[in-house]
DNA sequence: TGTTGACCCTGTACCGACTACAGGGTGCAG
DNA sequence: CTGCACCCTGTAGTCGGTACAGGGTCAACA
Protein backbone atom coordinates (compact mmCIF):
# COMPACT_ATOMS: atom_id res chain seq x y z
CA UNK A 1 0.00 0.00 0.00
CA UNK A 2 1.11 3.46 -0.98
CA UNK A 3 0.83 6.32 2.03
CA UNK A 4 -1.83 8.55 1.09
CA UNK A 5 -0.74 11.50 1.35
CA UNK A 6 2.48 13.28 1.48
CA UNK A 7 4.46 16.02 3.67
CA UNK A 8 5.68 18.93 1.27
CA UNK A 9 9.00 17.93 2.25
CA UNK A 10 8.36 14.21 0.89
CA UNK A 11 7.27 15.83 -2.47
CA UNK A 12 9.93 17.84 -2.66
CA UNK A 13 12.53 15.30 -2.37
CA UNK A 14 10.48 13.46 -4.77
CA UNK A 15 10.85 15.38 -7.58
CA UNK A 16 14.50 17.57 -6.70
CA UNK A 17 12.71 20.49 -6.03
CA UNK A 18 12.85 22.67 -2.93
CA UNK A 19 10.04 23.06 -0.59
CA UNK A 20 10.30 27.10 -1.71
CA UNK A 21 10.01 26.10 -5.45
CA UNK A 22 6.62 23.84 -4.14
CA UNK A 23 5.01 26.67 -2.27
CA UNK A 24 5.91 29.19 -4.77
CA UNK A 25 4.08 26.81 -7.30
CA UNK A 26 1.31 26.79 -5.44
CA UNK A 27 1.18 30.50 -4.78
CA UNK A 28 1.59 31.22 -8.38
CA UNK A 29 -1.55 28.70 -9.31
CA UNK A 30 0.13 25.92 -11.23
CA UNK A 31 0.01 23.43 -8.37
CA UNK A 32 -3.12 23.08 -6.55
CA UNK A 33 -3.45 24.06 -3.01
CA UNK A 34 -3.70 20.69 -1.34
CA UNK A 35 -5.16 19.18 2.02
CA UNK A 36 -3.91 20.26 5.58
CA UNK A 37 -3.64 18.22 8.55
CA UNK A 38 -5.08 19.13 11.64
CA UNK A 39 -1.77 21.10 12.28
CA UNK A 40 -1.83 23.15 9.56
CA UNK A 41 0.77 20.90 7.25
CA UNK A 42 -0.06 20.29 3.28
CA UNK A 43 -1.22 16.98 2.55
CA UNK A 44 -0.38 16.26 -0.99
CA UNK A 45 -1.92 13.43 -3.16
CA UNK A 46 -0.59 11.30 -5.49
CA UNK A 47 -2.25 13.45 -8.60
CA UNK A 48 0.35 16.51 -6.64
CA UNK A 49 2.96 14.77 -6.88
CA UNK A 50 2.20 13.62 -10.24
CA UNK A 51 1.46 17.40 -11.32
CA UNK A 52 4.54 18.43 -9.66
CA UNK A 53 6.77 16.29 -11.14
CA UNK A 54 5.44 16.89 -15.08
CA UNK A 55 6.09 20.52 -13.97
CA UNK A 56 9.16 19.93 -13.13
CA UNK A 57 10.57 17.39 -15.64
CA UNK A 58 8.69 20.18 -18.28
CA UNK A 59 11.09 23.23 -17.01
CA UNK A 60 14.40 20.69 -17.22
CA UNK A 61 13.62 21.04 -20.96
CA UNK A 62 13.27 24.65 -20.53
CA UNK A 63 9.85 25.09 -21.29
CA UNK A 64 8.44 28.41 -19.44
CA UNK A 65 5.90 28.00 -16.44
CA UNK A 66 3.20 29.53 -18.98
CA UNK A 67 4.36 26.89 -21.43
CA UNK A 68 3.79 24.36 -18.51
CA UNK A 69 0.16 25.59 -17.34
CA UNK A 70 -0.69 25.32 -21.77
CA UNK A 71 0.58 21.72 -21.52
CA UNK A 72 -0.94 20.90 -18.36
CA UNK A 73 -4.47 22.03 -19.75
CA UNK A 74 -3.71 20.29 -22.81
CA UNK A 75 -3.18 17.30 -21.22
CA UNK A 76 -6.85 17.02 -19.87
CA UNK A 77 -8.36 17.20 -23.17
CA UNK A 78 -7.58 13.11 -23.58
CA UNK A 79 -9.86 13.28 -26.76
CA UNK A 80 -8.29 16.32 -28.72
CA UNK A 81 -6.10 15.77 -31.49
CA UNK A 82 -1.84 16.89 -30.04
CA UNK A 83 -1.21 19.23 -32.82
CA UNK A 84 -1.36 22.08 -30.21
CA UNK A 85 1.25 20.33 -28.13
CA UNK A 86 3.29 19.88 -30.50
CA UNK A 87 3.45 22.89 -32.21
CA UNK A 88 4.20 24.19 -28.76
CA UNK A 89 7.43 21.45 -28.53
CA UNK A 90 8.07 22.92 -32.20
CA UNK A 91 8.46 26.52 -30.80
CA UNK A 92 10.36 25.92 -28.33
CA UNK A 93 12.78 24.03 -30.03
CA UNK A 94 12.93 27.05 -32.25
CA UNK A 95 13.80 28.94 -29.38
CA UNK A 96 16.49 26.70 -28.04
CA UNK A 97 18.33 26.80 -31.88
CA UNK A 98 17.61 30.07 -31.60
CA UNK A 99 19.51 30.92 -28.46
CA UNK A 100 22.29 27.78 -29.22
CA UNK A 101 23.15 30.38 -32.20
CA UNK A 102 23.11 33.91 -30.68
CA UNK A 103 25.24 31.90 -28.20
CA UNK A 104 27.77 30.67 -30.91
CA UNK A 105 28.06 33.81 -32.45
CA UNK A 106 28.58 35.29 -29.06
CA UNK A 107 31.44 32.56 -28.61
CA UNK A 108 33.32 33.43 -31.59
CA UNK A 109 33.72 36.77 -30.95
CA UNK A 110 34.72 36.42 -27.69
CA UNK A 111 37.12 33.68 -28.72
CA UNK A 112 38.81 35.95 -31.49
CA UNK A 113 39.33 38.82 -28.94
CA UNK A 114 41.05 36.92 -26.38
CA UNK A 115 43.13 35.56 -28.88
CA UNK A 116 44.54 38.56 -29.87
CA UNK A 117 45.43 39.38 -26.38
CA UNK A 118 49.26 39.44 -26.48
CA UNK A 119 49.41 39.18 -22.87
CA UNK A 120 51.14 42.44 -22.51
CA UNK A 121 49.70 45.50 -19.90
CA UNK A 122 46.80 47.27 -19.83
CA UNK A 123 47.11 49.95 -22.03
CA UNK A 124 48.07 47.58 -25.22
CA UNK A 125 45.63 44.70 -23.72
CA UNK A 126 43.50 43.90 -27.47
CA UNK A 127 40.28 42.67 -25.45
CA UNK A 128 40.11 45.89 -23.70
CA UNK A 129 40.39 48.18 -26.47
CA UNK A 130 37.91 45.84 -28.74
CA UNK A 131 35.66 46.93 -25.79
CA UNK A 132 36.52 50.84 -25.57
CA UNK A 133 35.19 52.74 -28.27
CA UNK A 134 38.11 53.92 -30.87
CA UNK B 1 33.80 70.76 -32.48
CA UNK B 2 31.74 68.28 -30.55
CA UNK B 3 29.22 69.27 -28.97
CA UNK B 4 30.30 69.00 -24.95
CA UNK B 5 27.50 67.44 -23.52
CA UNK B 6 24.97 65.44 -23.95
CA UNK B 7 21.29 64.33 -23.29
CA UNK B 8 20.07 61.73 -21.87
CA UNK B 9 18.18 60.93 -25.09
CA UNK B 10 21.31 61.51 -27.28
CA UNK B 11 23.66 59.17 -24.87
CA UNK B 12 20.93 56.06 -25.42
CA UNK B 13 20.18 56.63 -29.18
CA UNK B 14 24.17 57.14 -29.61
CA UNK B 15 24.37 53.41 -27.61
CA UNK B 16 21.25 51.82 -28.37
CA UNK B 17 20.32 51.98 -25.44
CA UNK B 18 17.18 52.90 -23.12
CA UNK B 19 16.58 55.58 -21.51
CA UNK B 20 15.30 54.01 -18.65
CA UNK B 21 18.64 51.64 -18.57
CA UNK B 22 20.77 54.66 -18.51
CA UNK B 23 19.15 56.13 -15.50
CA UNK B 24 19.31 52.41 -13.82
CA UNK B 25 22.99 52.30 -14.30
CA UNK B 26 23.83 55.36 -12.60
CA UNK B 27 21.01 54.42 -9.99
CA UNK B 28 23.52 51.50 -9.56
CA UNK B 29 26.45 52.96 -9.75
CA UNK B 30 28.12 51.56 -12.95
CA UNK B 31 27.79 54.79 -14.54
CA UNK B 32 28.73 58.15 -12.87
CA UNK B 33 26.17 60.89 -12.82
CA UNK B 34 26.66 63.19 -14.63
CA UNK B 35 26.28 67.31 -13.93
CA UNK B 36 22.84 68.84 -15.14
CA UNK B 37 21.68 71.83 -16.55
CA UNK B 38 19.42 74.39 -14.87
CA UNK B 39 16.23 72.53 -15.75
CA UNK B 40 17.60 69.78 -13.73
CA UNK B 41 18.31 67.95 -17.00
CA UNK B 42 21.58 65.03 -16.98
CA UNK B 43 24.34 66.41 -19.26
CA UNK B 44 26.84 63.80 -19.94
CA UNK B 45 30.32 64.81 -20.82
CA UNK B 46 32.32 62.57 -23.94
CA UNK B 47 33.72 60.31 -20.68
CA UNK B 48 30.16 59.27 -19.85
CA UNK B 49 29.64 58.03 -23.48
CA UNK B 50 32.69 56.21 -23.76
CA UNK B 51 32.08 54.65 -20.33
CA UNK B 52 28.43 53.58 -21.26
CA UNK B 53 29.91 52.09 -24.99
CA UNK B 54 31.84 50.20 -23.28
CA UNK B 55 29.32 49.06 -20.16
CA UNK B 56 26.93 48.44 -23.72
CA UNK B 57 29.89 46.53 -26.04
CA UNK B 58 30.68 44.46 -22.72
CA UNK B 59 26.97 43.39 -22.30
CA UNK B 60 26.62 42.39 -25.76
CA UNK B 61 28.94 39.85 -25.35
CA UNK B 62 27.38 38.60 -22.24
CA UNK B 63 29.53 39.76 -19.58
CA UNK B 64 27.38 40.33 -16.57
CA UNK B 65 27.18 43.52 -14.53
CA UNK B 66 29.55 42.66 -11.93
CA UNK B 67 32.32 41.53 -14.43
CA UNK B 68 31.89 44.89 -16.77
CA UNK B 69 32.48 46.84 -13.26
CA UNK B 70 35.51 44.62 -13.20
CA UNK B 71 36.68 45.13 -16.51
CA UNK B 72 36.10 48.98 -15.91
CA UNK B 73 38.11 49.11 -12.63
CA UNK B 74 41.02 46.92 -14.74
CA UNK B 75 41.01 49.33 -17.62
CA UNK B 76 42.20 52.04 -15.57
CA UNK B 77 44.84 50.50 -14.09
CA UNK B 78 46.93 50.70 -17.89
CA UNK B 79 50.26 50.16 -16.88
CA UNK B 80 49.66 46.39 -15.08
CA UNK B 81 49.54 43.49 -16.93
CA UNK B 82 46.90 42.08 -18.78
CA UNK B 83 46.83 38.48 -16.84
CA UNK B 84 43.16 39.70 -15.17
CA UNK B 85 41.43 40.74 -18.02
CA UNK B 86 42.26 37.46 -19.91
CA UNK B 87 41.27 35.92 -16.95
CA UNK B 88 37.85 36.84 -17.05
CA UNK B 89 37.35 36.71 -20.19
CA UNK B 90 38.28 33.24 -20.40
CA UNK B 91 36.10 32.44 -17.81
CA UNK B 92 33.07 33.89 -19.08
CA UNK B 93 33.96 31.97 -22.41
CA UNK B 94 34.09 28.91 -20.34
CA UNK B 95 30.42 30.30 -19.03
CA UNK B 96 29.11 30.67 -22.48
CA UNK B 97 30.82 26.64 -23.57
CA UNK B 98 28.60 25.32 -21.27
CA UNK B 99 25.69 26.81 -21.41
CA UNK B 100 26.18 25.91 -25.12
CA UNK B 101 26.23 22.28 -24.08
CA UNK B 102 23.56 22.27 -22.24
CA UNK B 103 21.12 23.86 -24.74
CA UNK B 104 23.06 21.13 -27.17
CA UNK B 105 21.47 18.56 -24.72
CA UNK B 106 18.02 20.34 -24.50
CA UNK B 107 17.56 20.37 -28.01
CA UNK B 108 18.57 16.90 -28.58
CA UNK B 109 15.93 15.50 -25.65
CA UNK B 110 13.43 17.77 -26.60
CA UNK B 111 14.35 16.73 -30.51
CA UNK B 112 13.60 13.25 -29.57
CA UNK B 113 10.71 13.15 -28.09
CA UNK B 114 9.03 15.37 -31.00
CA UNK B 115 9.88 12.92 -33.75
CA UNK B 116 8.28 10.43 -31.43
CA UNK B 117 5.09 12.37 -32.06
CA UNK B 118 2.73 10.51 -34.48
CA UNK B 119 0.24 13.08 -34.56
CA UNK B 120 -2.82 11.34 -32.88
CA UNK B 121 -5.00 12.43 -30.13
CA UNK B 122 -3.96 13.85 -26.88
CA UNK B 123 -4.25 10.05 -24.94
CA UNK B 124 -1.29 8.62 -27.30
CA UNK B 125 0.97 11.91 -27.41
CA UNK B 126 4.84 11.02 -26.62
CA UNK B 127 5.54 14.31 -25.91
CA UNK B 128 2.97 14.37 -22.81
CA UNK B 129 3.63 11.15 -22.02
CA UNK B 130 7.07 11.69 -21.68
CA UNK B 131 6.96 14.51 -19.46
CA UNK B 132 3.76 12.17 -17.73
CA UNK B 133 5.38 10.40 -14.81
CA UNK B 134 5.02 6.74 -15.37
C1' DT C 1 7.85 14.33 31.41
C1' DG C 2 10.48 17.41 29.30
C1' DT C 3 13.40 18.83 25.83
C1' DT C 4 15.78 18.62 21.76
C1' DG C 5 15.72 18.88 16.81
C1' DA C 6 13.70 18.18 12.35
C1' DC C 7 10.28 19.62 10.04
C1' DC C 8 6.46 22.86 8.86
C1' DC C 9 3.89 27.58 8.64
C1' DT C 10 3.31 32.71 6.85
C1' DG C 11 5.11 36.81 5.09
C1' DT C 12 8.41 39.47 3.04
C1' DA C 13 12.55 40.76 0.68
C1' DC C 14 16.02 39.72 -2.64
C1' DC C 15 18.52 38.20 -7.16
C1' DG C 16 19.82 40.26 -12.48
C1' DA C 17 19.09 43.35 -15.75
C1' DC C 18 16.18 45.75 -17.02
C1' DT C 19 11.23 47.76 -18.39
C1' DA C 20 7.02 50.36 -17.74
C1' DC C 21 4.28 53.54 -15.95
C1' DA C 22 2.22 57.61 -13.34
C1' DG C 23 2.36 62.13 -12.52
C1' DG C 24 4.64 65.81 -13.08
C1' DG C 25 8.43 69.66 -15.11
C1' DT C 26 11.23 71.86 -19.20
C1' DG C 27 12.14 73.81 -23.54
C1' DC C 28 11.54 74.93 -28.19
C1' DA C 29 8.87 75.74 -32.64
C1' DG C 30 4.99 77.41 -34.92
C1' DC D 1 0.63 80.74 -26.23
C1' DT D 2 0.03 76.33 -27.00
C1' DG D 3 1.31 71.94 -28.32
C1' DC D 4 4.61 68.49 -28.22
C1' DA D 5 8.89 66.09 -27.48
C1' DC D 6 11.66 65.41 -24.15
C1' DC D 7 13.13 65.15 -19.31
C1' DC D 8 12.45 64.34 -14.08
C1' DT D 9 11.43 61.16 -9.75
C1' DG D 10 9.57 57.25 -7.73
C1' DT D 11 7.57 52.94 -7.75
C1' DA D 12 6.20 48.45 -9.34
C1' DG D 13 6.48 44.60 -12.47
C1' DT D 14 9.03 40.91 -15.17
C1' DC D 15 10.81 35.49 -14.55
C1' DG D 16 11.71 31.68 -11.71
C1' DG D 17 12.82 31.04 -8.00
C1' DT D 18 15.76 31.65 -3.22
C1' DA D 19 16.45 33.16 1.55
C1' DC D 20 15.28 34.51 5.74
C1' DA D 21 12.76 35.88 10.16
C1' DG D 22 9.89 34.61 13.50
C1' DG D 23 7.10 31.55 14.79
C1' DG D 24 4.25 26.53 15.27
C1' DT D 25 4.13 21.09 15.23
C1' DC D 26 5.54 16.59 16.12
C1' DA D 27 8.22 12.56 17.10
C1' DA D 28 12.02 10.46 19.54
C1' DC D 29 14.85 9.95 23.28
C1' DA D 30 16.65 10.59 28.30
ZN1 LIG E 1 4.93 10.22 1.65
ZN1 LIG F 1 45.00 41.26 -22.76
ZN1 LIG G 1 24.84 65.62 -28.15
ZN1 LIG H 1 1.87 14.56 -29.96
Amino acid sequence: MEKAYHSIGELAEATDTKVETVRYYERIGILPAPKRTSGNYRAYSAGHLARLSFIRRARDLGFTLDQVRALLALADQKKQDCGTVDALAREHLADIDRKISDLKALRRELSGLIGQCKQGTIADCRILSALSPR
